[in-house]
DNA sequence: GCGGCAGAATTATATGACAATCCACGCCAC
DNA sequence: GTGGCGTGGATTGTCATATAATTCTGCCGC
């Protein structure tokens, strides 16, 4: 990785041959790049990554987005690299760019917050309690309907992976398991389960909501009852039971909402 | 904008002077590069609809998807406005590229159904009964739950806009509007009145779900008792009457469902 | 003052070169 | 024959440069 950076850089400057870079320009250059390097499989998403916590961090609220060009020699990086990044982030609605105009970013009631690159930007780099609250204000309205939608159509594999996800957290209780992951697995199987692919998008929104919430609540509530809770959501399911379901996962949420509410 | 296309691919057989390219080859190329620019508002989106729309449609499930060099040439545009359209693509998840392995289609799974350029393209070209009854089952979990919170936390602008949206059916009822508008404008006030950035981000899914849902249920219900499920509605959240906001609201698309059931 | 025109800044597009990656096939040793 | 090794080729990734298109800014003429 650290080789193909330099050998990249190097081959620029000899190439060129007449460029008056300086040592420590360089040097700087050579380890912003390799940064970037870092934070994806290749430059391209490096920028994607570095640009888009850039934004939803508010770093450019105040102060307009550089020009493809600036992005360029700032991070020692090609224009090309920096226009496919700046598309993405177009796709992905933070940014619109216009000719002599420059790119400028979107307000954030834009942004597709259910693309998983933007949700985890704005969990990793901007996390608030207000934030935690209105995912799981989300939830409240998504898995209870999703659960009803079990009922009614699950398949027997459905059934089998709700099933497996509470036997994970069974074990977990025992230390055999690791709880957060069994509580995922588990959710992720009732949203599937719903044979609506609207529903089933969202297991990356619950998978984030949960491992970002467990920050806060894993050491405060007594996790003994929850699982009762669980099951019950899985034996109205397995019973075709659609308003139980609903309801059952509807107290689930219910009650990791008021949590977060005494907080 | 015609000049535009033939000017491009006049200056570069100019410049390279050599090309073999034939008459009728150049005419047809002319012709898809243009078909592309009324696509969007430059080159890019043109392709990156295009093969959007290709992707969605199923068009290369069973072959696989070209690589860049084989679209630039196909379609008469540069390698970068191919790379900057499928790397669009990638952002959307409809597509993964790796080297030498080539771009290939993901699963629909993976596809951020909640973009809207997705949706349009799903909507536009692979309508069905199935994934309307998809969408509406997807409504009755957001907006019941959106307007209880609506209930909780709205403003006053929020209830000028939601009485507003309501007016717009009234008049519309009277043939002094247009009742698709007027029932959008409606849903989406009651969504922003939450005050949540996810059930807002669901404006354009509520939006596109009515405007293609209209095709279906205009002309075989009498709307005449809907206003007053609707009035019901915004008198609850004007009363802050979460549970309430939250029956009523299900009520309304609890009908739609049924009558999408039926057919 | 105002309307249009010229210049400048910025993105959009084209082109060509080379690097990185990784698969497939063939060769060689045993 | 078979297994491993290596190498060639195909494809995306990156860089560089040139030119077109777009549109804002400011100047100039009236």
């Amino acid at each position: 990785m650290t080789i193909h950076a330099t050998q990249t850089l190097a081959v620029g400057d000899s190439r060129t041959g007449l460029r008056h870079t300086g040592f420590m320009e360089r040097v700087l250059t050579d380890v912003v790049a390799l940064e970037n390097r870092d934070l994806g499989r290749n430059l391209t998403h490096g920028m994607l990554d570095l640009l888009g916590k850039a934004i939803v961090t508010g770093q450019y609220t105040d102060r307009p987005f550089p020009t493809e060009a600036e992005i360029a020699v700032a991070h020692g990086v090609s224009r090309s690299v920096t226009r496919e990044a700046v598309k993405m982030l177009t796709a992905k609605g933070l940014v619109s760019a216009r000719p002599r105009q420059g790119t400028i970013v979107q307000p954030s009631s834009s942004w597709n917050l259910f693309d998983t690159d933007v949700l985890r930007w704005l969990l990793d780099r901007k996390f608030s309690v207000e934030l935690l609250q209105q995912f799981n204000q989300l939830r409240i309205g998504i898995e209870p309907e999703a659960a009803a939608l079990a009922a009614l159509y699950h398949t027997e594999q459905d059934m089998v992976a709700i099933e497996a996800g509470l036997a994970r957290m069974a074990a977990a209780e025992r230390s055999y398991d690791d709880p957060l992951d069994a509580d995922i697995a588990f959710h992720v199987a009732v949203l599937r389960a719903s044979r609506n692919p609207f529903y089933a998008q969202f297991q990356s929104v619950v998978e984030t909501a949960l491992r970002t919430s467990i920050r806060f609540t894993n050491r405060i509530k007594g996790r003994s009852a929850n699982i009762a809770d669980h099951a019950a959501v899985a034996v109205a399911i397995a019973a075709r039971d659609a308003d139980g379901a609903r309801d059952a996962m509807r107290r689930l949420i219910g009650d990791v909402l008021s949590l977060i509410a005494e907080a």
